[in-house]
RNA sequence: AGGCGCGUAGCUCAGUUGGAUAGAGCACUACCUUGACACGGUAGGGGUCGGCGGUUCAACUCCGCCCGCGCCUACCA
């Protein structure tokens, strides 16, 4: 046995053993094992920023029940990736280039996306080594390396043959700022001050209409007036048309029953589009299309003299202008949420462009049933899920007229229109670049057009168990893997993340992803708000929390909640955190030194008190596992932490020292035995939790007999069926009652648990002469120092409760040595 | 407005299928330097379990309504 240094490490020790993990290689997939494989289809985080505690919470819980798992016996397959392409990527490098995409030739862009990624993606590594993350590192993969960039063509390619990808022309979501279409996952709400104006219609008879609206600016938009068929105000309007004003266009006046009478003057423009309900409208109603916005965000020629005006400009001139007229009869500030683009905060517009959608909308049912197959953990989460996909009102719209991402691969014929696929071996193919070999399959034409939009970041991004498997690529990997074990995330990314890998591997192989998902909660800021880029609450980074802290630490406050749920980040945990990994190098320590003359393996007389823990040792198994089971970290870490603390710590290793020190060689040998059981026990199950410390405690001590490794190769402990019953049981629950008693009425006099007891009776419900009882008495004795049991003698103290009574008469306290002491 | 979750000691959180005086850690009080650990130990104070009603022999736990908070979705006339 190496010696034992007096103090641990701490940080110094991490990162020696993060570094000899990843030399030594134990984190790595074994293709040819026979054990089984569990995979992990880890989400690539995007690469739009800096990483905050957020996502060391996250993907933490899930390293956790990673090792676990390993320990249990499975070959584990822990990918990671970086998803570095699209808009994300691309606003990102905007940001810190200072230039928008548009301004750079396209390869010029592309090769500083591709620069500044690696930069992030470096820092990201190192982080999650930092936090000593068992990720198998040779399978890092990015969604825009070429390997994944022919996966998600290939993706493509099988959804077109399958007929589950189609290009068509429908109202799409659209944002101006970042000129491109955008999926609904994409949009979120974002309350905004705006004016509801009143504007004055006229009727084809004369009449005058009030009608009430924020847009103003879409009135040459408008293809209709709406009011609900019962509004009795308006029944006698029915059948007849209205004029807008300013554009002096007519338009009918058409009944509906989703027009809401109290809101406004109980009448609706309906202009295309200015919202959800008027694109229902424009279709249940065959309305016309009317579209002023163009792809910039600017009207139209359709806007007459407002021509080439922003939104917001024609919003102002427009208004300036009914007022003049005398148009305008009223103005109400108000704030209202309005559907903005998450990634720039923009208003999104809904424009019809030819795009091209994944079939969304005539398959939820089956996109539920697949959901349903999934082990959800917490199982609530699977409401988020069924509930997202129900209310979803658009298919998948892919289509982003961006520059930097995966190309369709396809081009379209210019003679007679017809797409033209690429062909599987040409993947990945980039249309812009090259042209199909062969004539149009269609009708032989030789020229072609290629698609310059690429493809949605969530396009490869949700093909990653495909990416893993290597779908398609002439090996049999996504057999061993498919469907992957655990997908772990956070609960805000089910709508995207979740959704579209479930949507993919339906579409693809017919099944669900996964078989199970784990859904973490959020790191919360101080304010009870959600930590995010947009609102800078992030605070200080995680790489400097780990400096300060250690990577244990961290991981400690990570596990600190039940899975699913939000936490704050707090100091005081992180400060529990350290105190147990002190305790714990403290106490093994100590354990260790009582340890230094017993060969493992050789075995003895055990009492009453080694019986117990043992039986207290078998709960702890059977519960820990039973909640890691159910992915309940924290429930088995607080009860690991208390077992620990309480049984082992404050009783069973205090009590063990005299009959180590004093006790017989049997007797001896027979607590070695079962601390030597019980420390290695414990330190396994606290391994998946703090891997650092329980590594070191392991690599000087247990190593040398155990001969695993690492300990985190070593299996998980297993309940051994011991248990205490009936007598026996009560018997070692009198025995820890009455060390409290005694250090009670230590205490209670104010006295040290040191102090001597020179004249001791007690009594039990059993014999006096039990040999249970007096086998374990002296092990009491010489921790709480009775020197000398007597029948009868004026007692200082004494105690009663149900069961047991005892007596004390105190001895003098010897004066300590001056060389004895404690130096300061 | 709908969905999901949360609301338990001053703070951070446990309390698994309803069952005796509701738990832990921090903080607080008193005492104790005990042979690993004062980043320790022993003892103690502190809770109308968000509110109201219901089911039950029994409710922190199940049901209904309400209030507060968070997330997701909807609401742009």
């Amino acid at each position: 046995m190496e010696e034992f240094p007096k103090y641990y490490g701490g940080l110094e020790t991490e990162s020696l053993w993060q570094k000899r993990w990843e030399e030594e290689g134990i984190y790595r997939f074994d293709p040819d094992s026979s054990k089984p494989v569990y995979s992990i289809d880890t989400p690539p985080p995007t690469v739009s920023g800096q990483i905050h505690i957020g996502h060391v919470f996250s993907y933490t819980q899930a390293e956790i029940m990673i090792r676990y798992f390993r320990m249990k016996g499975f070959n584990i397959f822990y990918p990671f990736g970086f998803d570095d392409n699209g808009l994300p990527t691309e606003r990102f490098v905007e940001k810190q280039l200072g230039v928008s995409a548009a301004s750079l030739p396209r390869e010029e862009f592309i090769s500083q996306c591709l620069e500044i990624s690696k930069n992030i993606e470096a820092q990201f590594k190192e982080l999650w080594q930092s936090l000593g993350f068992s990720v198998d590192w040779d399978q890092l993969y990015s969604t825009i390396e070429p390997s994944s960039r022919r996966i998600s063509q290939r993706s493509f390619l099988d959804l077109y043959k399958k007929g589950l990808v189609q290009k068509k022309a429908m109202p799409a979501l659209y944002c101006p700022f970042c000129r491109t279409t955008v999926a609904q996952a994409e949009s979120e709400d974002k309350e905004i001050p705006s004016q509801f104006v009143d504007l004055l219609f006229h009727l084809d008879d004369g009449r005058e209409l009030i009608i009430a609206t924020t847009r103003p600016e879409l009135l040459p938009a408008l293809v209709a007036v709406f009011v609900h068929p019962d509004d009795p105000r308006y029944k006698e309007l029915h059948g007849h048309s209205v004029r807008s004003p300013l554009f002096d266009r007519e338009v009918p006046l058409l009944t509906d029953g989703k027009v809401d009478p109290e809101k406004g003057t109980g009448a609706v423009m309906c202009c295309t589009f200015g919202d959800t309900t008027d694109i229902e409208w424009f279709n249940t109603h065959s309305l016309p299309l009317r579209q002023v916005i163009d792809g910039a965000g600017r009207l139209n020629e359709l806007a007459g003299p407002y021509q080439g005006l922003k939104v917001s400009e024609a919003r102002t001139k427009i208004k300036d202008d009914l007022e003049a007229a005398g148009l305008l009869r009223g103005r109400k500030e108000i704030v209202h949420s309005v559907n903005v683009h998450e990634r720039c905060g923009k208003e999104i517009e809904f424009l019809v462009k030819d795009q091209w959608f994944i079939k969304i909308l005539d398959k939820k049912e089956e996109l539920i049933a697949q959901g349903d197959k999934i082990h959800w953990f917490p199982d609530f989460m699977k409401e988020r899920y069924v509930n997202w996909v129900k209310d979803l009102k658009w298919d998948w719209c892919i289509s982003r007229q961006r520059k930097y991402g995966v190309p369709f691969p396809l081009w379209y014929c210019k003679s007679c229109g017809q797409v033209v696929l690429a062909k599987e071996e040409e993947l990945p193919v980039d249309p812009l670049q090259t042209l199909p070999k062969d004539p149009c399959p269609h009708c032989g034409g030789r020229e072609f057009l290629p698609e310059a939009d690429v493809m949605d970041t969530w396009a490869t991004s949700s093909v990653t168990p495909q990416i893993n498997g290597r779908w398609g690529e002439g090996d049999d990997r996504l057999e061993k893997i498919f469907p992957m074990s655990l997908r772990p995330q956070a609960h805000d990314i089910i709508r995207t993340w979740a959704f579209y890998t479930i949507v993919k591997s339906y579409y693809h192989h017919g099944q669900a992803p996964w078989k199970n998902i784990m859904i973490s909660g959020h790191s919360l800021a101080q304010n009870r708000e959600k930590i995010s880029k947009s609102k800078g609450n992030a605070g200080v980074t995680p790489a400097q929390i780990i400096k300060n802290n250690t990577a244990d630490t961290v991981r400690y406050w990570a596990a600190g909640s039940r899975l699913g749920m939000d936490t704050f980040f707090s100091e005081e945990v992180l400060k529990n955190g350290k105190r147990l990994i002190t305790k714990l190098w403290n106490a093994s320590k100590f354990a260790l030194m009582n340890l230094e003359n017993y060969r493992p393996g050789t075995t003895g007389k055990r009492n009453l008190i080694d019986l117990w823990i043992l039986a207290r040792l078998d709960q702890l198994v059977e519960g820990t596992t039973q909640y890691m089971e159910k992915y309940e970290y924290g429930l088995a870490l607080s009860t690991l932490e208390t077992f620990f603390w309480k049984d082992l710590c404050d009783n069973y290793i205090e009590l063990v020292k005299g009959k180590i020190k004093e006790g017989t060689e049997e007797e001896r040998i027979g607590s070695q035995e079962v601390l030597y059981k019980v420390l290695w026990t414990t330190l396994r199950l606290f391994a998946p939790f703090l891997p650092h410390v329980t590594e070191e405690i392991y690599s000087l001590s247990l190593k040398e007999n155990e001969k695993h490794r690492s300990i985190h190769l070593a299996p998980w402990p297993e309940n051994e069926g011991f248990c205490l019953t009936g007598e026996d049981e009560k018997k070692s629950l009198f025995l820890l009652r009455l060390v409290d008693a005694i250090r009670k009425g230590k205490t209670e006099k104010k006295l040290s648990l040191a102090h001597p007891i020179a004249l001791f009776r007690f009594s039990s419900p059993w014999p006096r002469e039990d040999s249970q009882i007096r086998e374990a008495l002296p092990t009491i004795f010489s921790l709480l120092k009775v020197q000398e049991e007597a029948e009868r003698f004026e007692p200082d103290y004494t105690f009663q409760e149900e069961g047991l009574s005892l007596a004390i008469k105190w001895g003098e306290k010897e004066e300590k040595a001056p060389d004895q002491q404690r130096p300061l």
